[in-house]
RNA sequence: GGCGGCGUAGCCAAGUGGCUAAGGCGAAGGUCUGCAAAACCUUUAUUCGUCGGUUCGAAUCCGACCGCCGCCUCCA
């Protein structure tokens, strides 16, 4: 089948079929600037990533779009806390979010917009908002989207409007000035409480409210209407409900054509929280020694719509799934020259095609994962019966780097691989260890191999010689 | 109160009406090996939270119950 997406708008999986042929056009809900990402957010990065990455090994041009939040209510009130300018506590967490996502192998957007520099596309649309009768200004100078002029409002979240219970979860006296509780902020007065953080615009003295930076920046540069756009299901309301509201009704365009969204994580079955003690960022992680590949295996494994529970033991497992992954790699150096075998290419096209039949059904990692060890279980098993060569090893490259493509965990990570150790004292103790084989010298062999295992150097004895690397 | 999701082997996790319930990790046995490692082969869920129902047939549909999770104004 070609690919399918769920889309959260229509609430079923649909056939995707881009606006433009070849081309697709995708926006991503991305980090807000106030501290470090944690590996839920990396959860729904990846998940992008892996989209994006599917889309152009299906043969598509993608044009991806990742925003930065860098002034919000969390953002200001950190710089407050920190007696510092919101730009000073923006720059560490804009620079180590970059920093991760090169860590954890995501593939860079096509730009990374950033609110505090598209004010004026913002003010823009506020103003037609304005004009064409969906927003209202109070007293206090504040803008606000009057949702009852959207009838489509709550189609996306599936909520009507008047289940919503109001004000619970948030204080009234913030909303006092407006119309209807429901409606939502597109832009703030400036109050005390914002300090140095504001504009001066046509609007008034003020910043932007949440959700229309992602409105004014993705039709900045994906046009009125475009593919898809993603996010992690507690996006889905308020947020794109929002996003949908004031982009439509500020424009003549549709917004996004398909929605996606991912599930939450858990941590050991439990809700991520700091009070727990089971909050990790990625870089807690990567200082504890975990590896990055070994947590974006465990990020891709689950389905993006399943709630994933992230545990120490699925780490630990991933990174003994990636050794075999890594070893089966390896192994390839090992082929005898030869003919090019018919089973082989066999082997490669029925895994490539459930690799794919799985990917095209709405991003199924789990089940092309599926096909990617039964593939390498079936070529070891040619490789035992002398049934591969070294003129096979070029078609088994061309589908992994496909598959590596749509993955982004087949190959190692190039910071995992590096040594402290001098390899040319790891070469002399395998040759003192050579030479107390050809004497019989079992009982020293067995030492020299103990004492290159306590450094996590493994080694392999085979006919061509003995061969080592790095495990753990 | 309203809306929604999930519960599959020791662990992780696909499958959502019909051949023998994917795959990975772990465990056990075997082949290979000086011994290992890796690889391969075999075994590891007569059963899918519980109890009912619909059906020729259900892990898959319906109902009830139990347990976990989420959303309901700034959280991916």
């Amino acid at each position: 089948m070609s690919f399918h997406l769920f889309d959260t708008y229509q609430k079923k999986k649909v056939a995707f079929e881009p606006l433009t042929k070849g081309h697709v056009r995708m926006y991503n809900c991305g980090p807000t600037v106030y501290d470090y990402a944690h590996i839920g957010n990396f959860r729904a990065y990846i998940f992008a990533d892996t989209l994006r990455r599917w889309l152009e090994c299906s043969g598509y041009k993608v044009t991806q779009i990742m925003n930065i939040t860098d002034v919000d209510d969390k953002t200001i009130k950190r710089a407050l806390e920190e007696k510092k300018g919101l730009t000073d506590i923006t720059k560490v967490y804009v620079d180590s979010f970059f920093e991760d996502l090169n860590t954890i192998h995501i593939l860079p957007a096509s730009h990374y917009p950033r609110a505090t520099t598209h004010i004026d596309e913002m003010v823009e649309l506020v103003q037609d908002l304005l004009e064409r009768g969906f927003a209202y200004k109070t007293e206090d100078g504040s803008i606000y989207f009057r949702v009852s002029s959207f009838a489509e409002y709550g189609k996306l979240s599936g909520k009507k409007l008047e289940d919503l219970r109001i004000g619970e979860r948030v204080s009234n006296d913030e909303y006092d000035s407006k119309d209807d509780v429901r409606d939502f902020a597109l832009w703030k007065s400036w109050s005390e409480r914002d300090g140095n953080v504001f504009w001066e615009t046509p609007l008034g003295k003020g910043r932007p409210g949440w959700h229309i930076e992602c409105s004014a920046m993705s039709m900045k540069y994906l046009g009125d209407v475009f593919d898809i756009h993603t996010g992690g299901v507690d996006n889905i309301f308020p947020h794109h409900e929002n996003e949908i509201a004031q982009s439509r009704c500020g424009t003549d365009g549709d917004f996004s054509r398909y929605w996606a969204h991912c599930e939450y994580l858990l941590v050991e079955g439990k809700k991520m929280s700091k009070s727990l003690g089971n909050f990790y960022t990625l870089r807690d992680l990567t200082e504890k020694g975990y590896k990055a590949r070994a947590i974006r295996y465990v990020l891709c494994a689950t389905h993006y719509r399943s709630q994933l529970n992230f545990t120490m033991e699925s780490l630990e497992a991933a990174n003994n799934s990636l050794a075999r992954i890594d070893d089966f790699r390896e192994s390839w150096k090992n082929y005898p020259e030869g003919i090019i075998h018919a089973e082989v290419s066999g082997v490669l096209q029925r895994g490539d095609d459930q690799f794919t039949e799985a990917m095209n059904d709405d991003l199924n990692v789990s089940r092309a994962l599926a096909a990617l060890f039964t593939t390498i279980r079936e070529l070891n098993a040619l490789a035992n019966d002398s049934k591969t060569s070294k003129a096979d090893v070029s078609e088994i490259e061309r589908y992994w780097n496909r598959w590596n493509h749509a993955l982004g965990i087949l190959e190692p990570f190039e910071a995992e691989t590096a040594t402290e150790i001098d390899d040319s004292w790891i070469q002399e103790r395998i040759e003192a260890r050579r030479d107390a084989r050809a004497h019989k010298n079992w009982a020293e062999a067995d030492r020299i191999r103990d004492e290159l295992a306590a450094k996590n150097i493994e080694l392999k004895d085979s006919a061509d010689g003995t061969t080592w690397k790095f495990i753990g």
